[in-house]
Parts: C-alpha cells; sequence; structure tokens
DNA sequence: TTTAAGATTGAAACGGGTTTCAACAGAATC
DNA sequence: GATTCTGTTGAAACCCGTTTCAATCTTAAA
C-alpha cells in the first residue's frame, strides 16, 4: 500500500507537495505537479480516507438510520437520499436498526465516531430525541414529529390531511363502515393519520372503528383477521401503509372478498410497489423523492432552512387507483 | 469532544493507561481501572473510531455492494449480512452501485481507503472482477460466477438447476409453449438458467421460445408486452426474477388473461414478496439467508472456506404456489 | 537598483487512539 | 541480602494525510 511519503519520495518532492497537488490547494509548479501526477499513477496510490478524515473531522459521509430494511418505503427514501448525496461527492451509510433503540442508539454513536457529516433518522423512537443534540453533527429527522428541538430539522407528511383525504375518497366511492388500521400508537404519524380519519368520520356522523397494527405486513395479515372478525359489515379499510394494505388485500383475496366490489382499501405512502401489483392499490401518496433530497440539503446547509420550530410540512395527495371504485362511476 | 487525554488527565493515568482500560489489553491497578471508568463516563467519552481504525487498518465495517436497492432480493440478502454481522460487532456499509460500472469501481476504492475489514459484492461487472484483488481486503462475490481467481469466494446458487425445475413444474402442470424471459446475456446468473430451460425443452421436444430482459420491473412490463406480441400462443412463461414474473402477472391480468388457467408463470429468487401478492407466485427459491450468512462467515475468515476454485453453490427449489397449476390437478 | 509583494516549497506539528519500549515496583527465588 | 521475574505504567513513536509556518525564490512596483 503505497502511501503519501512514497509517492513524495518517487516524485522528489516533500509530502506536503503530493497533497497539495492531489486537494489542488494551493498552487504547484507545473513540472513538479506533472512528477507528482505520474509517481501517482506508477503507483496506483488512493489516498488513504481514514487518515483524511481524521485531520478534516470530516468523512463526506451521510448516515442514514431505517427502522427496516424490508421495508419498501424505506429503501425508496434511502435511495433517493443515496443519489442526492452522491451527486454532492458524499456517500450514505446505511443503518438497519430493526424498530430496536439500543441498535439506534449504536448506530449514532458509531455514526459520531466516524466523523459523519451528518445524519438522518427515519425512526420514530421518542425516548432518542432527547439523546440527538448531544452528538455534534447535523441530524434531521424524516417521517416524524417530535417537540424537542435540538435537531436541525424535522420533514414530515401532512399525514393529518392524508387520513381525511382518505376517508373522503372511500365515502365518496360509497362506503358507509369505515374501518381505519391505525399504527401503534405514540407514534406521530400514526396518530394523525388517525386524527384525520376521526375528524372526518365525526363530521360526517360516521362510526368510528380502529384496530391498531404495527407497520409490516406480517402484523397486517394477522390484524386484518381481526378485523374481518370486529367489524363484519365493513365495506372500506384504511391501511396505516402500503405494506400493510397489500396484506389486507391478500386476506380478503383468500377470503374471496371482492376488492373494491365488497370492500374498498385505501393504502397510505405510495411506494413504487402499490402501483405495481394487481389489483393497483389505491394510496396517499406521500413525496418521498421531494423529502429525502430535501433532508441531504439540510444536512450539506444549502438554501433556506426551515425557520420556525425548524419543521417543514409535505403535501400529501390520493392516487385513485383500482382498490377503490372511481368516484365518476358512484355518481 | 473529550479526548483520551482528557480523559487521562482527569483520571491522572497516562493516554496509555486509558486505552489499556478501554481494550484491556494489558492489566491496570484496579483503583486507576476505577477512576478511569469514573472519568470516563463522567466526561461520556467515546472512543473516536477513525483514529483507532487508522492505527489498527480495521474498521470493523464491511462494505455490501449491491446493484438497486429497489429489488428486494438485493435488500433481503442485504438484512440477511447486516444481521449476521452486527452478531460479530461488525457494522455493514451499503453501497447501491445502480448497474453503474464506475460507481462500483468508486465504492471499491471507498471502501478500501476506508479500511474495511472486506467486501461482498452482488453484482456481475465481470469488467471488475480482475480488479478486485489490487484491493487489499477479502472479497466475496455473491450471486455470480466468474472464472477467475482473485476473489476469496463465489457464492452462487445451482441456476441451471433452477432453470429445470421451472420447464419441468410448467410442463407437469400442462404447459406446451414455454417462454423463457432471460436475463441480458452476458451475465451468468441469467445464462445458467436459461440453459436448464434450454436443456429441458431439447430433452423434450418442446420449442425453445426466449426473449430477453433487464432484472427490474420497468423492464419487464415493456418486455411482456413484447413477448405477447412474438408468442400469441404461449402458456407458460418462466421469468428471470420475481419482480420481473410480477411485471408479467400486471401485464397478464391488466389483458384479462387468467394465470394460471390460461399462462402459468414462474419466477425466480423467492423474496418475501412473491408469497405476499395475489396470486402468490410460483418460483424458484434461491437460499438468500445461507447465502449472505456465509458470505460474513468467509470474509471474516471463519469455519471452512471454499476449496476447490472457491466457489460454493447453493442448491435451488421449486416452491409451488398460486401462479401454476397444482401438478396433482394435472394428472 | 532596491524593496515590497507574491508564489512555491518543505520541515514539522497535528488529529486521536494504540503500541512499543524501557523503567520501576513489589514479589519470589537463591 | 542479592538477584531475577512478573506486573504496571508512562513517554514517545506510530498510523497517514493535511496544514501551518517560515524560508526561498520570483516578479513587479518604486
Amino acid at each position: 500500500m503505497a502511501g503519501i511519503r512514497d509517492v513524495a519520495r518517487r516524485a522528489g518532492v516533500s509530502p506536503a507537495t503530493v497533497s497539495r497537488v492531489i486537494n489542488g490547494t494551493t498552487p504547484v509548479a507545473a513540472d513538479k505537479r506533472e512528477r507528482v501526477l505520474r509517481a501517482i499513477e506508477e503507483m496506483g496510490f488512493v489516498p488513504n480516507e481514514v487518515a483524511r478524515s481524521l485531520f478534516k473531522k470530516s468523512s463526506k459521509t451521510i448516515g442514514v438510520i431505517i427502522p427496516s430494511i424490508r421495508n419498501p418505503y424505506f429503501t425508496q427514501l434511502a435511495d433517493v437520499i443515496d443519489e442526492a448525496a452522491k451527486k454532492r461527492g458524499y456517500r450514505i451509510v446505511l443503518y438497519n436498526v430493526h424498530h430496536d433503540l439500543d441498535q439506534e442508539r449504536a448506530a449514532l454513536q458509531m455514526l459520531a465516531a466516524a466523523n459523519a457529516d451528518g445524519v438522518i433518522v427515519a425512526s420514530n423512537n421518542e425516548a432518542l430525541q432527547e439523546e440527538l443534540s448531544q452528538y455534534h453533527m447535523p441530524v434531521v429527522v424524516v417521517d416524524a414529529l417530535f417537540q424537542t428541538q435540538n435537531v436541525n430539522a424535522y420533514l414530515y407528511c401532512d399525514y393529518y390531511q392524508g387520513g381525511r383525504l382518505a376517508a373522503e375518497h372511500l365515502t365518496a366511492c360509497g362506503c358507509r363502515k369505515l374501518v381505519c388500521i391505525r399504527g401503534v400508537q405514540g407514534l406521530y404519524t400514526a396518530q394523525a393519520r388517525y386524527e384525520g380519519y376521526r375528524d372526518y368520520c365525526r363530521e360526517h356522523g360516521l362510526t368510528e372503528q380502529v384496530v391498531e397494527c404495527d407497520y409490516d405486513f406480517e402484523a397486517g395479515l394477522a390484524m386484518t383477521e381481526e378485523l374481518l372478525e370486529r367489524f363484519p359489515q365493513v365495506d372500506g379499510i384504511i391501511a396505516c401503509n402500503d405494506m400493510v394494505a397489500i396484506s389486507v388485500y391478500k386476506i380478503l383475496h383468500k377470503r374471496n372478498i371482492a376488492v373494491p366490489d365488497q370492500i374498498q382499501l385505501v393504502g397510505f405512502d405510495d411506494i413504487h410497489l402499490s402501483s405495481l401489483i394487481s389489483p393497483e392499490l389505491t394510496t396517499i401518496h406521500q413525496p418521498i423523492t421531494a423529502m429525502g433530497r430535501r433532508a441531504v440539503e439540510v444536512i450539506l446547509n444549502e438554501g433556506q432552512l426551515p425557520k420556525e420550530g425548524r419543521r417543514q410540512s409535505f403535501p400529501v395527495s390520493l392516487v385513485p387507483r383500482e382498490t377503490t371504485k372511481r368516484k365518476e362511476a358512484v355518481l
């Protein structure tokens, strides 16, 4: 492994000069630059990133912490962040913390110890929010919202409006017995969706019917069975996310319940998959791409940062597809 | 940011002693150890991982290079590797190289420069195989196979057998006009699957019908249209992977072609998703979990390493589900 | 021609743990 | 009591690019 001193010796200059050639920090005489470049080429020298980042206190790395690599919502987000980061010469380190607080804490600590230039956290552990500021690097929380101010930004969607839209759409499509599968309590993202649904129901004289479910499909499968047990007359289901919606569909399909004819279904997130499966899933679109890109901007301190409360909300929209009847058809 | 020298001062010992307490490399007198631990606690000291890895030339990191983070096959693999690595105190750094040779080369270089302890490559660029050995770290190639020997191991499946199994199953289920959607030529994994299909056809007097397609679903959608155009009488389709199979189903569904009644369908990989969608996908199972775990073992040099040719093949199996008719039903 | 200003360059310090090496203390052996 | 061995400990070197600082060399202004 050739080091910068080897290159320097071969080129007949000092290590400092080699460094300057590599980084272009200070002009170097043309002939020396030439010799240095040739030596680098000949020796296949690649500067050691560890040594470099030890001094610079930057590793050109952005940490991305996601609760599950199995949920396409998060991999899609990670993909967007990855692309945005690479465009600026940064790389991302993806930490899959399996919804586990300790793993998340460990990831944060590792990132701090690895001189990461920032962390994007797509995780909901309120317990950790307090600790986030002690690491001296920019932190952006995506898809969650808390009261604490020790984070550079919260990027989230108008989940409340999403809940409303879903309920409204199902109603417009003819449903009268809506059931909301809400995410586990305590999560803002889950709570807000539910409240949107709840308020819409109250305003329109519909009965609230709620079950609670984790964000993954195993939970979705089990919960759907229970849901059908408890609410046999259901004609419209709002799932807490697309993966759960897909599980719901699976159970309905297995039981020969026609979608959307007997029961209509709305998901949440609008992951790619939801338009790829058959039938295509009606869902609430989250601007994942915009959120991911924004997260990178905030980390790298570009453009206008969110001021008041360090929060930035993104709009959601309903994407009508095949698991609900077309509104026109209903009229 | 407290450093080891700060801790040492506070505990009234030398930095060397603090280091010894942290790493347990040399016995330290009980009272001093006590003072050091207290100082660490009080100052919230976390050793700087960069400095540590600069000296140790190890960063407790395993690089994982995947061609696409959108394909669940790779994220599932990454998840398994992640779990196996964490169990041993290593972390993974996931590089999503978007099927791009330059990005892959850059990832490798970064990993080398970052003192990674090894790299698991799930990518098929033969061009890169030659370069792999120049990085002085263990490299394991998963889901690919080449002639070069400058890699610690190749872990792959019996794709050929997979191709045969798929053809055999479809035939057993009553299909006579099989079409194979094979992956792009030049990839061993794609070639072997195709050859299994081809040989089975030849042995049983079936006509070979082949189209070629990238491994992602956009390509799958387009290719299915073309396939139906070129082979209107098709009654059985073998897709190069599950994502493509899902796209195929989507098009068939859209055209009101019944699966499995009119056309039967077999995927490849057996990603989680294939049993989650409706109808559940009949597919060729790859032991992703076993491969991922093995990859980590090889990187960390545990257990018996593959000897002859540094290759290790894993068996595949056919998982009959809902996109093919049950064999019994046919008999 | 002289002086001030600017461009290059290398020696050495630096960042922050880790390890080597020599020194010292107390214990065991003769 | 002298000697050897074992257990502890700190000073300093080390890992390897980067940067500071002062020195050297040009070039331009006076």
